[in-house]
DNA sequence: GCAAAAGTGTTGGTAATACACCCATGC
DNA sequence: GCATGGGTGTATTACCAACACTTTTGC
């Protein structure tokens, strides 16, 4: 038996892929297209966030993890509800409306915004069923109803939160270098940082794992890796109160 | 015209407020009672956040400021959307389940939470139409729906929120001594400070204005009084960037 | 004059900043 | 052997943490 769909309501997901070589943080997007009747004429032809509504007898966060399951494949990457939006025109220019009549759902529809953190190379886009496209963050194409919006407000969200909590790690491979980190950081926030001050910032925290292993592959001197802990990490953190305004 | 309700879809509001005397974090709650027809026997007896569902060309910020406003009169106070609750079986114990059938909403209602803070002695309970209260977040009564929850997790963003932001002085009188700052960062973080240390990094701040006043009607000592100045902490942080993992 | 809370200084350690060159490797 | 990115050290300054007594006031 199918369980029924809130009308109302959804689920968005902005997916974030960090690209170790590009440096680049992306996002995933999908095509929404429609042609009118007789095909003479494109009506849409942009893209947005993957989401669907939320089943009745389902959490928002399992909306949220199938969205994204059936969109990647991926199960088990770092996830946030970030945002409700709920906006009652925001879904309501033109092109929206002309979709939302198409695809039969609320004008007045509330979505749950959640962000998901992962690497651009975990995704395999060959044969995507919703022909899904990774964007840079800081030049998106031409988004529909309020995704733009939604996207930027993810985007803020993660770089206020990469400042105090170790998320960086869930966007770079288990083993990294240095410059990975150093690079991922500077290309989020988009700041320059001293390198030898941030060697020895990273080097000294006990939750960064020198490995017994280099780079290989690499057409130049292969880095050091290393590896975060989440273990030691979140047994530090029992006392940190550092008052910081 | 009056506009018509959206079902299944509420705000909820946790209305903080601090008491500079007490040193207590509150949260304000309205009483939720219900007897049977015939009035033998009591079916619900215990307190909820306030709320209210949203309105079909409402906004929902709108809708939070509306039903603060409803409470408690007041409209300007700091305000943060911070989760959206969602569960299929948020609202289904039965004390609930009776509550619902007699108000007539949704089983599966989505509710947008919101915080409010304030100071506890801005609030006239008197006459107060809902018959709210404060009660410490430390010591709140049984509580219906997931409001517990709803309460704690507000609790737990605030605690977050106010290590890396200046929302401490939403919570605080215009005019402050330092050590009520600090009595309000113990009190709500559970932590203990050093008096000396504290009042020389708070002192040090330019957003820190001394003022040429003093307490008075105070029973012993006056305490030279300070205010927090938005605009001055907003122009130094154009910059701040301290990546602190 | 006394109870209560306000207010005050120093030291040692840790961490942030600024800054420029050598090194190891693959090609 | 050379181009590329990896890796290194020091001095200065700023901030944090620990710690106990004196001062001012209202009553």
């Amino acid at each position: 038996m199918e369980s029924k769909i809130i009308q109302n309501l959804s689920v968005d997901c902005v997916v974030f892929g960090y690209d170790t070589n590009t440096k680049s943080l992306n996002a995933l997007l999908i095509k929404r297209y429609l042609e009118s009747e007789d095909k003479s004429e494109i009506l849409v032809d942009d893209h947005v966030l993957t989401g669907y509504h939320v089943y009745q007898d389902e959490t928002l966060d399992n909306a949220a993890t199938r969205v994204l399951k059936e969109l990647t494949g991926l199960t088990q990457q770092y996830k946030k509800q970030f945002k409700a939006f709920g906006d009652p025109d925001r879904l309501t220019n033109a092109k929206d409306l002309l979709w939302i009549e198409n695809e039969k759902f609320d004008k007045r529809t509330v979505t749950i915004a959640y962000y998901f953190l992962l690497k651009t190379e975990d995704v395999d886009l060959k044969n995507n069923k919703y022909d899904a496209k990774w964007f840079p963050v800081k030049d998106l194409p031409e988004l529909g109803f309020d995704h733009k919006q939604i996207i930027n407000e993810a985007y803020g969200d993660l770089k206020t939160k990469c400042l105090v909590e170790p998320i960086i790690f869930e966007l770079l491979p288990d083993k990294f270098t240095i410059n990975e980190v150093q690079d991922a950081y500077q290309s989020i926030l988009g700041i320059e940082i001293d390198n030898r001050n941030f060697r020895r910032k990273l080097i000294n925290k006990k939750y960064i794992i020198p490995l017994d292993e280099k780079q290989f592959g690499v057409s130049k001197k292969p880095a050091k890796l290393y590896m975060f802990s989440k273990d030691v990490y979140e047994k530090m953190f029992q006392k940190n109160y550092l008052i910081n305004i």
